[in-house]
Formats: structure tokens, sequence, C-alpha cells
RNA sequence: GGCAACGUGGCGGAAUGGUUACGCAGAGGAUUGCAAAUCCUUGUAUCCGAGUUCGAUUCUCGGCGUUGCCUCCA
């Protein structure tokens, strides 16, 4: 596809053109889970979101042409907390955790991505960054910490728009007594004994947040790389302090290009957050409702906008894939999808651009050409949708239901015999209680044919 | 207090300096025992005020409102 992509970049705040650092060997780095606790919905938003960047990215320039590396955050005090909560071993926690974000990343039908690399298996790296940073008047040490020195960095605000004035007067800044200033932040800590800790130059102790996605990127995708994403809230001052680290310990004047940050899930208009007790797991979807279905909600607004999280917005969802799964086919060969429906999504990520153009496909499709169900087959699936066959999507709707095969074919007969005898008064009954239980009927061509809702 | 984002029909949600996509819901019709499904037809919207302009929903300024961030956060 010869069209450009256009990404918004939140350093500097502005739609610009994505041009590649080398177009054959492209790098996007995205920020992963902190595995403390099951995945939630909110979670899933990054994860489709830049899996589909990630799919637009090989579109343009190449399967081979483009990694993607997705860190876990294994060492953290989020997760400290969480293991004492939960009362389990920070390893049986993390694993478990893991494993979980990968089940839900299979559920979602993201692509893995290219790298995965934990904090944990990266500390000898990230002791290294701290010291050259500490060796190069970045940082300074006190009382077995070491601390990244703010001031010195004369770039720092850039990416969030701040200034270090007002940030210091902004005074929610956590004052500690081995601060030389309040913005300072941690590189390296001293660790409890029941708390994970690895041997350092400053004592037994473990990584400050930040560092492991400025060692990991810097492993996998060199000092300076082409994208970098994850969720708004990390601008700051998660990324920020990244963009202080990595400059400075690699003396560059850059760090990524282009920063791609997703706006937040709302759950019915109200922040999702543990004190409101409204945090949605990914898994608690898993019984009644496919994948599908959540990954066309998430990308149902564009990804810089937030995302109201409701009932309504599901069983539209659900409604839209029951009809286009009408016009699924099974996709033999690659299909070209026209470039005049693709390029929404060059532009910005537009996805709901694109699932109107999917939207003009299925009316083309439904023409009964096979060529166009298979062009609007493709296009779903360039995006993840229609990825699961037709017999998968209904065998789910089969499986959850609360009403067995055998039941509803008893209840049909029922109601056929009473509209033999004109009781249409009882034959709509049973209609309607099928209906209750999610069973739709259609009499057609003097046949009574059901399916699920 | 500082910095941002946003405000489009009944709902969701794009785009645009000139006729405002698309989906859902609604209305009418074909069809049906009635429905469903399908097909056809169809109504409805750019927060307020000023400015720039031949023309503003779009650009600028000012309001009002909503939301986010300001060292836990996707």
């Amino acid at each position: 596809m010869n069209k450009d992509i256009f990404l918004t970049n939140s350093l500097g705040n502005k739609k610009e053109k994505f041009v590649p650092i080398d177009k054959n060997n492209i790098g996007m780095y995205v920020c992963g889970p902190t595995v403390y606790d099951d995945p939630h919905i909110g979670n899933a938003r990054p994860l489709v979101v830049f899996d589909i960047l990630y799919k637009v990215l090989k579109c343009k320039f190449g399967n081979k042409s483009v990694t993607y590396i997705r860190n876990i955050t294994d060492v953290d005090d989020k997760i400290i907390k969480s293991s004492l909560d939960k009362k389990i071993s920070i390893e049986d926690l993390t694993k478990m955790v893991t494993k979980n974000f990968h089940k839900d990343c299979n559920y979602l039908f993201c692509e893995k991505p290219t790298e995965e690399p934990k904090a944990t298996e990266n500390i000898s790296l990230m002791i290294k960054m701290t010291e050259d940073l500490i060796k190069k008047n970045y940082a300074y040490t006190n009382n077995n910490h070491v601390y990244f020195e703010v001031k010195k960095f004369k770039d720092y605000g850039k990416l969030s728009n701040k200034n270090l004035d007002e940030l210091i007067a902004g005074s929610r800044v956590e004052i500690s007594e081995n601060k030389k200033n309040p913005e300072d932040f941690v590189l390296w800590k001293p660790s409890k004994d029941n708390e994970p800790n690895w041997d350092s130059p400053w004592g037994k102790g473990r990584p400050g947040w930040h560092l492991e996605c400025s060692v990991m990127s810097k492993k996998y995708l060199g000092i300076k790389f082409d994208i970098h994403g994850g969720g708004r809230d990390l601008i700051f001052p998660h990324h920020e302090n990244e963009i202080a680290q990595s400059r400075c310990a690699n003396d560059s004047d850059t760090f990524a290009n282009y920063w791609v940050h997703n706006g937040f899930i709302t759950i019915s208009n109200e922040k999702m957050a543990k004190s409101q007790g409204n945090i949605l797991k990914i898994n608690d979807f898993k019984n009644k409702i496919n994948g599908q279905v959540l990954r066309l909600a998430l990308i149902s607004a564009h990804y810089k906008q937030p995302l109201d999280w409701n009932e309504n917005l599901i069983e539209q969802c659900q409604k839209t894939l029951n009809k286009w799964y009408e016009s699924y086919v099974q996709i033999e060969k690659k299909v070209l999808i026209p470039e005049e429906y693709l390029s929404p999504l060059f532009d910005d990520l537009n996805t709901p651009g694109y699932i109107a153009n999917l939207h003009k496909l299925y009316e083309k499709s439904q023409s009964g050409k096979t060529k166009d169900k298979e062009v609007f087959t493709s296009a779903c699936n360039f995006i993840g949708l229609l990825k699961d066959n037709k017999n998968n999507w209904l065998d789910f709707k089969k499986e959850k239901s609360i009403i067995s095969e055998q039941e509803i074919l008893l209840k049909i007969e029922e109601r056929n015999k009473a509209r033999e005898n004109k009781n249409y008064k009882l034959s709509d009954k049973i209609r309607d209680e099928l209906l209750d239980k999610g069973v739709l009927i259609e009499d057609k061509d003097g046949k009574t044919t059901w399916k699920l809702k």
C-alpha cells in the first residue's frame, strides 16, 4: 500500500506522518502489564489497539520488518503488596497472572509480540544502566538508594508538557529524606528481607519502576527506535522518566520518535477504580461473551477518545457480529483489501471509520458473490475480527446457552402443533419463552429454524 | 492552582471551510396467522456568544459544561 501512515504523537501532541528510522527494521515498544492482578478491560484496550497498529505497520512495511516488544513487569511494589494480600508467594502470583494475561490475549485474538521480555530477567542490565547514570553524573546514591536527578536533564517535561517548577509546586511529590530534590525518582532501592532482591553495588535491593522499559527497549530495539506506546496515564511520570533515563544513559538526543497513547475506559460513565468497585476483569466475560465481541467493542471508538463500557455497547457489537457472520467465508488464499477501504486505518488508526467501511463491504457481500464475501471476511480478519470460524462462533453460543438443543426442538414441535390447530396464542407464547432464553425462531418456506441470539 | 482533551441526531460514532458518513434504535411499506429474517422507503444532530470568511459544525477568541493527568494506574 502506497498510502502513508499518520499517527498522533504525544510528543508535540500533533498528528504526524510516520517516517521510520529504517523501513526494513521498525521497532515498536508497548508497555505491558504489571502482573499483580488479573488484567481488566482497561488493560485490554492497549492490547487490541497496538495489535492493530502492529498489523497496519506490517501491512505497509512487510511482515518481517516490524519488531513488536511488549514487556512484563514482574517486580514492583504493587506485586509485593498483592502477594501479601492474597497470601501467595510472589513467584506464584506473577506466574499465575502472566498465564492469565496470555489467556486473555488469546481470548481477544491478539497476535503474539515478537518478544515479551520480563523485568526480572534483565536486572543486570538495569544495574548496568544505573551505574552508567551515576558515572555520567545524572544519578546519585544515598543510603542504599539511587536516584535520578531530574534537573540535570534539560528536556524533562517535554512529553507531558509540564515544567519542573510547577511540578514541584504541585506538592503531591513524595518527600523523602534520601532525595536531594523532591522531583527526583528512584532507580534502585533496598529491599527488606522478605522482599524480592538482587545483589548490587548499592546492596541488596530492587529496581525502581521505569527502568525496565528503558533497558529492555534498548536491548531489543536499540538506543533510538520508532514507536513507544501505552495508556495515557503512563505519559507522566512513567514515560517522562523513561525518556530522561534512556537519553542520559545513552548520551542520545532522542529515544522513541513517536509516542502513541490510548484513552481510558469508563464503566457506565464512571471511572473504573478499585474504590468504585467496578473493575471488570477480562476473564469475567469469558463465560458469556465471545472475545470477538469485546474486540469490536474496544475499537468502536477512536483509540485516543474515552470509551464508555456498558451493556448497550456489548449488545450492539454482538448484534453486528451476528450479522457479519452471515457473510463469513473460509479464506483459502490471500485476498487484497481495496486501498480505499483500508485507508482510515492508515490515518491515525481510525477504527470507527474502518468499521463503517466494513459495513459497506458487508452490504456489498450480501449480493451473494463469493468474491465479495472473501473481501469482506479478509477485511474483518485484517483487524482481528471474524477470526473465529463460523462454526466456532456458533458453538460458543451453544455452549453458553441456558437451554439445550433437545429442549428447543421439543418446544418448536409443540409450537408447530399449536399453529396447525390455529392456537396462535399458545404458539406465540412458546416463541416468546424461547426468545427469553436467547433462542430466535424463524418460519421460512413452511419450515421452522432456530438460532441463538 | 497548573497542563491537556473533549462537547455532532434518541443512543453509539466518524468526517468536513460549501450537499453532515456508518451502525443501533424509531417510522412507513413488501412479506407473515402474528412474528423473525430479508428487501425497499424515511425523519431526526454539529454546547453558547463574538470574530475571520461570499460561506464556519470545521479556523480564531471568549464563555459554559464534561473528563483526564499533576510521582499507584492501561
